[in-house]
DNA sequence: ACATCATATCTGAGCGCTAAGAGGTCTGGT
DNA sequence: ACCAGACCTCTTAGCGCTCAGATATGATGT
């Protein structure tokens, strides 16, 4: 059995033999591994009423300290999008009354988002399902291998994330 | 020297000890880890001129016998976006004159697509770029780390490539 | 006090994608 | 020859994101 990583690798030495693919192993498979368990966590989070960036802010309040309130900034710093994707990710959780926000008392500029009931409710709810889907995806990683590729992972993202 | 994964799911554990949180340690460093990448390698093509969406289509026309001519739903398929996703792509890089499109003459439903000289100077000038970015990326990993990794993701993208 | 700079969030234009469907073409069975 | 269904590409509305800038507030130095 081959991957579609591997059809690739073969065609670059056939075209540009000259050069060294081997990035290309890792980083290609990266890349096309995130698609699809993306795609599989997103019909995870439908059956849920929820999508993938709604349930990120919802699972990063549930699991911050009671009462669950996490500043807007603390969610953008946690979520690697754009302040701005926050705000509009807000704006949508907030109509549908799963979070709330408050104006900071001591520093006006912030806003403190929390849970509201039916929040965490949903996210309780959608948390075994995601969890189990994922045990699925790493299904073919016998013995302690999924350990192994948490520790390579984690190598390169401890280095990646010093700025 | 911990990573944003590690928090997380110490979070989990103080929050929620009755879940099994492992496969996070895996498929959040996957996610968190393909983001910084892509971002990276943004800016390599960026340098060229180029975008990862156009990359995208020219290196797989580069990899294809010459005359490194595919149709749009050969494109589609390796690109794991959709048909529309490939027509607007197209659209950007003939505008660009880095591609030519031609309708099929024995099946006049499809459409081969080909790279111009501009297009195939563009793809081969950022190769190499983006090969040694890619090798830059993966330096934290000492001996057979990358091999050994590249295995790992390979075991998981056989299986959910599977049809 | 005040000016200056940094910080926190929001706003809105523009971008690339998906989903759904349109338009046109091919294929196999009758 | 014809028709029904499969197939290939394109179109377009809507979505969430980024980027740039707006607004407002806080912190610092004089």
């Amino acid at each position: 059995m081959s991957d579609h990583v591997d059809d690739v690798l073969a065609q670059w030495a056939r075209q540009r033999p000259d050069l060294d693919t081997t990035p290309m192993a890792v980083l290609g498979r990266l890349s096309r591994l995130t698609r699809l368990v993306e795609a599989r966590q997103q019909a995870t989070f439908a059956r849920h009423g929820l999508d993938a960036p709604s349930f990120d802010v919802l699972a990063t309040l549930r699991r911050a300290e009671p009462p669950h309130e996490l500043t807007a900034g603390q969610l953008a710093a946690s979520s690697m999008v754009t302040s701005g994707a926050v705000s509009q990710r807000l704006d949508r959780l907030e109509v549908r009354g799963l979070v709330r926000r408050r104006r900071g008392d001591v520093d006006t500029r912030t806003v403190h988002v929390s849970l509201t009931t039916a929040g965490r409710a949903a996210v309780d709810a959608a948390l075994p399902d995601h969890l189990g889907a994922g045990a699925d995806l790493l299904d073919p990683l016998a013995g302690d291998d999924a350990e192994h590729l948490a520790r390579l992972l984690r190598t390169l993202l401890v280095r990646h994330e010093e700025r």
